[in-house]
DNA sequence: TTTTGAGTTGTTCGA
DNA sequence: GTCGAACAACTCAAA
């Protein structure tokens, strides 16, 4: 009970939860931290574009991130609660914010990049110098980086040890449902910083508008992401291992931008693939659970990998491909980005990837490698650019990824790995659906033509000439990495 | 300390 | 058409 002097008495002080890479309330550790402590909760974001060391989100991921606010606010608005919304850096505002609410603690989830961990350790000194309690946790991962150790007590650079490993370690922990006592206030927040309309801060395209693609094909915020997975535990889990590869299959979770922004937790995605496949009598489901749960594991080892080579993002972790002579080609690039390279299933992915801010996996590490190879295009462009059109754009799996593809990771693709764009499209898009609904101008080819266009009798005049050919392209990649050693 | 087996996702060539 | 081997050498992880 508030006692008439209020601010003197510790229980009528106000807890803070500050919201970042976990816009959800359920499996929320750091929400339900506060809501045991039976102090009325605020809630909080900052968007923080002015830490130099917090790379600012790229244009999708923005569009996403204002969605998922919504939806939050919406979600708490109906608790009773409100989404208290700040600009500025998360160093300066947070603690500003707790002093001026005359908050008891603060709790929040952890992020793993070097640039947010330097923020959250200033924070949290900042806010123990005011004798303000502050606590982080675990909402993000199944495992924390530092708890999976080889032997020998280092980190892992090989993925395979790296989970089974984790195996060894045990089960993820089991989900919080959303706390059945909340107690959320709007009361608060009158004085301090101010706090924002979600619309001023701008992470919607004003004109032109080009999300028109990402809202026909998303929705976002906690809500869409039960349904999501739902969704795809029902349909597609029990093929999973089968057809996960074939762009044109719909077969794959499609939870990573939800996964990105924390709409929904791993914990919460691990245990309900388990639960579905447990009562599941399909003779797929074990081999099928396994793969899918391994998808979460690269996640996992992506940020393994990123908390223990923080310069991930930029660096190559293979110091010699600091050699690498790559080429500067901004037409190439420009083709590349544009989707018309002339390679069909290479531009099928690059336009999917404009039009709806998502890319099937398999296509993924087909343009990657084409930039990388083909192409000959430092990894570094290629993760730029997905940085800013993909809704998931993750900082650790995306780096993770392109070095991987590159050959500059923690464990390397041998360098004579060099994806075939026309086998592959031959072999995962065998009747050309992906391609002819991503590329029109090729519709009415043939499935033995679609992904060899140039042997076709008739074409649009409009689709693009091969911008390499593939076998001197292939010979050039084969070279130029072979010089690294 | 040394040794040993293994390493997400592929392609090509020759039998 | 199918199949196995070759494609480098290196680093990692564990014995």
């Amino acid at each position: 009970m508030a006692s008439k002097t209020g601010f003197d008495d510790d229980n009528d002080r106000p807890a803070i939860v500050w919201f970042r890479d976990d816009l959800r309330l359920g499996d929320n550790p750091a929400l339900t931290a506060a809501a045991t402590g039976d102090r009325e909760i605020i809630c909080i974001f900052v968007h923080d574009e002015e830490s130099d060391a917090i790379r600012p989100l790229g244009g999708a991921a923005r569009w996403w991130l204002h969605g998922a606010l919504q939806e939050l606010a919406d979600d708490l608005q109906r608790l009773g609660g409100q989404l208290w919304i700040y600009r500025g850096p998360a160093a300066v505002v947070v603690p500003q914010v707790a002093n001026a609410n005359n908050a008891a603690a603060v709790y929040w989830n952890r992020r793993y990049g070097l640039g947010e961990r330097h923020a959250d350790e200033t924070v949290k000194s900042a806010l123990k110098a005011q004798r303000i309690e502050a606590r982080s946790f675990n909402g993000h991962l199944l495992y924390e980086p530092w708890s999976i150790r080889t032997g020998s007590d280092g980190p892992f650079r090989v993925f395979s040890a790296f989970w089974r490993t984790a195996h060894e370690v045990g089960a993820p922990e089991r989900p919080l449902g959303v706390p059945a006592q909340l107690r959320l206030t709007r009361r608060r927040c009158a004085s301090g910083p101010e706090a924002l309309d979600l619309a001023r801060l701008a992470l919607e395209p004003g004109s032109p508008d080009w999300a028109k693609g990402l809202r026909a094909n998303w929705r976002r915020g906690e809500a869409a992401a039960q349904a999501a997975l739902q969704g795809f535990l029902q349909e597609h889990l029990t093929d999973y291992a089968d057809i996960r590869d074939f762009p044109d299959r719909a077969a794959t979770s499609k939870l990573s931008p939800y996964l990105r922004f924390g709409n929904i937790s791993a914990r919460e995605v691990w245990h309900a693939a388990t639960a579905a496949a447990s009562a599941s009598n399909s003779s797929n489901i074990h081999r099928s659970l396994e793969k899918f749960q391994s998808e979460l594991g690269w996640r996992e080892f992506s940020y393994h990998l990123l908390y223990h080579n923080p310069q991930m993002p930029k660096q190559n972790l293979r110091p010699k491909f600091d050699q690498m002579a790559w080429r500067a080609d901004r037409k190439a690039l420009r083709a590349w980005q544009n989707g018309r390279t002339g390679y069909p299933l290479v531009d099928a992915g690059m336009r999917e990837l404009w039009s709806t801010g998502w890319m099937h996996n398999r296509v993924r590490m087909v343009v990657a490698s084409f930039l990388v190879k083909h192409l000959l295009l430092d990894w570094r462009q290629g993760e730029s650019w997905f940085w800013d059109t993909l809704v998931d754009a993750d900082p650790a799996n995306n780096a993770a990824s392109w070095q991987w593809v590159a050959g500059s990771g923690a464990d390397a693709a041998p360098f004579f790995r060099v994806f075939n764009p026309i086998l592959q499209g031959e072999k995962f898009d065998p009747g050309g659906e992906y391609v002819r609904r991503w590329v029109p101008e090729l519709a009415s080819l043939s499935a033995s033509d679609i992904h060899r266009p140039w042997q076709a009798s008739k074409i649009g005049k409009t689709y693009p000439e091969k911008i390499v050919e593939q076998d001197g392209a292939r010979q050039r990649a084969l070279d130029a990495f072979k010089a690294l050693d």
